[in-house]
DNA sequence: ACGAGGATGCTCT
DNA sequence: GAGCATCCTCGTG
């Protein structure tokens, strides 16, 4: 089945939303003339006012009149933009922004299962052995993939954007195979059920 | 399978 | 200076 790329619309609403529907949508990634695809089997939501989102100091400045600036200035900006930041010094972390432009939102990429080349990713990823172990955390499809910090601030939803986007092929989850949880990794707000994957999927990044 | 500990650099206080 | 949306290695079971 033909694969279509997300437009704008589909990031332009409530995070939780964006966050449910991205589960089993395909992340597509051209380098060169080689074509990887992934679905997405588990995604988290941050929003505006939540203490474990990266917007959150930048929100309680706006009300001062001061306007967002660094590292959280994209996740107030155009919904369908990568937001890729460093995470404990090491990992990139891919993530989508949300909501209407002005609204900070985002949804954390968090495994993803892969679906066209895979020869590639293990490239990326030589020291993995076990398959489910290539793309189950977030530091580890950014790096499967080559998400790094190039792209963020990229709309994804331009034609024009050929390396990275997002896509629909049609795939759909019934509503008891998709499991909520709380975020993994956070000491913020962690009793938010905010994650969201598929049930009994090997490439989950942990079960909780 | 699972838990502890270390690597490492940016952001915020 | 503390905290951090993680991953890998090495131990044990």
């Amino acid at each position: 089945m033909e694969s279509l790329r997300l437009s704008q619309d589909f990031f332009a609403r409530d995070t939780i939303t964006v966050a449910r529907e991205l589960l089993g949508k395909l992340i597509i990634r051209r380098i060169g003339r080689n074509e990887l695809s992934a679905r997405i089997v588990e995604t988290e939501a941050y929003l505006a006012d939540d203490p474990a989102c990266h917007a959150y100091s930048s929100m309680q400045k706006l009300r001062k009149g001061i306007a967002p600036s660094g590292r959280s200035a994209v996740l107030f900006g155009e919904p369908g933009c990568a937001y890729v930041y460093l995470n404990y010094g090491m990992y990139w972390l891919f993530n989508v922004v949300t909501e209407r432009s002005g609204t900070p939102g985002a949804v954390l990429i968090r495994a993803v299962e892969p679906v066209m080349g895979v020869t590639t990713m293990q490239r990326s990823r030589p020291h993995i052995v076990k398959p489910h172990e290539l793309t189950n955390g977030p530091g580890k499809l950014a790096l499967a993939l080559g998400i790094g910090p190039e792209f963020n601030g990229r709309p994804l939803y331009e034609a024009s954007n050929k390396e990275l986007f997002f896509a629909c092929d049609g795939f759909k989850i019934s509503s008891n195979m998709m499991v909520t949880s709380p975020r993994i990794g956070i000491t913020k707000a962690k009793d938010e059920h905010w994650r969201y994957y598929i049930r009994e999927n090997p490439f989950v990044s942990t079960i909780k």
